[in-house]
Order: C-alpha cells, then sequence, then structure tokens
DNA sequence: GTATATTTTTCGATTCGCCTAAAAATCGTT
DNA sequence: AACGATTTTTAGGCGAATCGAAAAATATAC
C-alpha cells in the first residue's frame, strides 16, 4: 500500500538532475559512465538505478544504448534546478553567503518538497531570472527565462559582450576563468574564431586572449 | 567520502527527536510503544533502530527497559529542535506562511546540515527565542531561552503555574478561557494528564477543571 | 502465585542504494 | 571480418529501514 504519485527519493533527484545536465551538453542520450563519474558512482551502481528510473517512466532506457528523461522525468529535473538557484539567490542575497559558499546547501534545500514554500520563496526573492552564477532560473511550468544569452563560442565575430555567467563549476575551470580575468560581469570583444579547433581570441581590456572551445562553450555571455 | 563527520540519517535524527519529545513528558525511559505509535511504525522497527542508536552512542538502551538519550544523542535532538523552529519563524515573518501551515515544511528543512546556514538564518531572523507557535528556540550551545515559559499541555505533573498567554486570540476561544476562569495571571495547578487525548485536570481556585489538549497546547503558562 | 494479557524482542523477508567481480555487448583498428 | 580494448550489464552481496509472525519477557488479574 504505497502512494507512488510523487515519491522521488533524493538519489533518484540528483540522478534526474546528473541526467538533465549531461544531455545539456552531449547529443543524445547519455551514457552509463558518464553519469557514473558524474554520481561519484560505479557504472553497475547506475545500471541498476536506470532501471528503476525506467520502470517509474522517468527516464527512456534501453541498455547499452545511453538514456534521456522522459517528460515526467523533465518537469522533475527542472523542478529541481529552480528550487537550487531559488535557494542560492537567498543565501547569497538575504543570509550574506558568499557566491562560492552557496551550492552544498543548496544541494539539500533542492530536495525539500513543498510547491507552496517554492513559489513563496520565488515572489519573497522578487521572482529572481537568474542565479548569483548568473544561471537561468526556469519559473514555475518550467520555462527558463527568454534572455539574451549565448554561449561565448557562438558569439559572432567583432561584437562586444560581456560574461553573464557559466555551465562549469569545477574548481580549475573557476580558477583558469580568474587567472584570464574572465569574471562575471567582465566586458570583451570577440575578435576571431579559428574553425579548426572552434577555438576564440578577445579582446579584453586593451589585450588579445585566447579561448579554447572547450572553455568557450561554458561561459555564457551578453547577445 | 562525505563531508558530513556525524553523519546521522533523516530517519535517526527523527527518532532522537521524538525520544526527546517522549522523555519531556514522560518520567524515566521511554518506551518501544510509545516511539512505534509517535514515528507511525511498527515496535519492532523501532527495536531495531534502538540497537543501532546505542550502538552509535546516541541512546541508551537495554532491552525491555526503554530507552533515553545520551549527552551526544541530546545535542543531536536539541539542533533538530533549533533548525525545526528557526525554519518555521522564517517561514511566518518572511514567506507569510500561516501559524498552521509551517510544521510539514520544517520537518523537512529542519534536516538540513550545515552549521553556517542555522546560525546566519538566526542571525537573519533576530536570534528569535520562539517559533510561532511560541516553542523555545534553543541557542546555538543548546540553550534554552531562560524566560519560563511552557504550553499548559507540556507542564509536569503536579506543578503549580499561572496563565501567561495564549496563541489563539478567537473570540470563542478567549470567551471559554473567561467562562471557566482561565484568564491572565490566573494560578492553578496541573494534577493530571490523560495520554489518550492527551487533556489535563488541573486544580483552580480549589475547583477541578478538565482542559482538552486542543486548548491547554494554545495556553502558555509559567514554568 | 499462577494464568492471562500486554509489551517487547527475535527472526526471516523486502526494497533501496551501493559495491566487486565476471560476463556480455559494443567500439576501434587493422 | 576479427582481435583487442572499452563500455555496459549481470550476478551476488551488504547495510539501512521497514514489515509480519512468532517467541520471550514483563505486567496484570484473579
Amino acid at each position: 500500500m504505497h502512494l507512488r504519485t510523487v515519491d522521488n527519493s533524493f538519489t533518484e533527484e540528483n540522478y534526474l538532475k546528473a541526467i538533465y545536465k549531461l544531455s545539456r551538453r552531449i547529443e543524445g542520450g547519455v551514457s552509463t559512465n558518464a553519469l557514473a563519474e558524474r554520481m561519484d558512482t560505479k557504472a553497475s551502481t547506475v545500471t541498476d538505478m536506470l532501471k528503476r528510473l525506467a520502470a517509474k517512466e522517468l527516464v527512456n532506457y534501453q541498455k547499452y544504448q545511453g538514456v534521456t528523461l522522459t517528460g515526467t522525468g523533465l518537469n522533475v529535473a527542472v523542478d529541481i534546478i529552480r528550487k537550487h538557484r531559488l535557494w542560492e539567490v537567498f543565501l547569497v542575497e538575504h543570509l550574506g553567503f558568499g557566491e562560492h559558499e552557496v551550492h552544498e546547501v543548496a544541494e539539500q534545500l533542492e530536495h525539500v518538497s513543498s510547491p507552496m514554500l517554492t513559489e513563496r520563496l520565488d515572489r519573497f526573492l522578487n521572482h529572481p531570472k537568474y542565479d548569483p552564477h548568473g544561471g537561468p532560473i526556469p519559473d514555475a511550468d518550467g520555462n527558463f527565462p527568454a534572455s539574451a544569452r549565448v554561449r561565448m563560442d557562438e558569439l559572432t565575430i567583432g561584437k562586444s559582450s560581456k560574461v553573464l555567467g557559466v555551465t562549469e563549476h569545477s574548481e580549475s575551470f573557476l580558477a583558469y576563468l580568474k587567472k584570464v580575468g574572465l569574471h562575471l560581469g567582465q566586458e570583451f570583444t570577440l575578435t576571431d574564431r579559428h574553425d579548426f579547433d572552434r577555438s576564440v581570441e578577445l579582446l579584453l581590456n586593451g589585450e588579445s586572449l585566447h579561448v579554447s572551445h572547450e572553455v568557450a562553450k561554458n561561459i555564457f555571455v551578453a547577445n
């Protein structure tokens, strides 16, 4: 006698979120190994979980073929992201957390399940569109803000722009950005693109900067 | 490798909290059945859990003899109560929740583990001493506010006390209090408590008065 | 003080999330 | 097409948290 309507465990929610994030960056289904690395677990564990998620119709899974989210699974994933980012705004703007101190706490808060809480928090925060890292916050219907932002690697040559956010949050990546001066709000001009490796050239504070495609595709800029 | 040094699960935390709350009202150790009822589970499940908690030295447990919290267990329980009540203050005062809509959400939020979050929330809320129901909020060291007030339904049997205030302000409730003589400052002795409906018996001006739990929980009395 | 009732514990089972080791499928290279 | 390397799945096991059924301990009644 279980009520099984919306009974997603933290673990399940985290898998769905991981699948969502990985599928943003990769064409087609997400591989078991990619998921295992992201979830810091073993491939066999991932296989087990994918079967369970498939049984609940949260993912489309066929063995050896990778995994994608179903409509339901997508809804859950986006809702988790919405909550995560709203909490980050709260932590930074109202509790005085530093931008880089919020992630772990938000990882916990995002699993609190109360639509009323989420909507009231959203209102309290004045319906923010971006989190402190520049990540877009989907609304209650799961729609992301229709904003003027593109990935840096997609910006037109010659355009001036500024850094709005990143999609990769590893320590090393953030350290690299800091080192080369690509911090939030930094203005620059995209002067050239090299087709052979899709890297780009920027003009930033009067200096030229070479940015690899791997880096550029993880940076959101104004368009 | 998780960051949580003391890795208490939600379930464990809830058992510790339940043991704490039950031991407030009852002399000696808490019985397996009382705990099972409170946790809405089976006695056999409780026995299993008590063994685990005892192995972690969070409770003192000897079979058939009931259970009490160890120092460590008490610390955990009080910290959960602190977080629960702080979140209730936040929900009511900043998100506009009604007094009676907050409990379930706070039950989830109380398990978010981040001392930094708790302390910053406490500061944001201006170090409140009582939650929206009048429940006292322990400080970061686990000390409850010195002011001695408890809900009438939580007063120890045999204690003499006096009425300090109410948390329910409806006309009918106030009229009832007036009729039975429970006005502000009125002295009385709590002579008995009936576990089946948690109602209490008072001795008031030499007369016996039966007060339902519904009423008693909305009256603050000196402790 | 013995019999009966109640409480509590023990004893398998189950599900979730995870692991290791081994087998199977797929991919890459020649 | 066939070999070897890599990825993925299967198989079997483990701890946490739960259950029901049955046994054991304690409490109550007579």
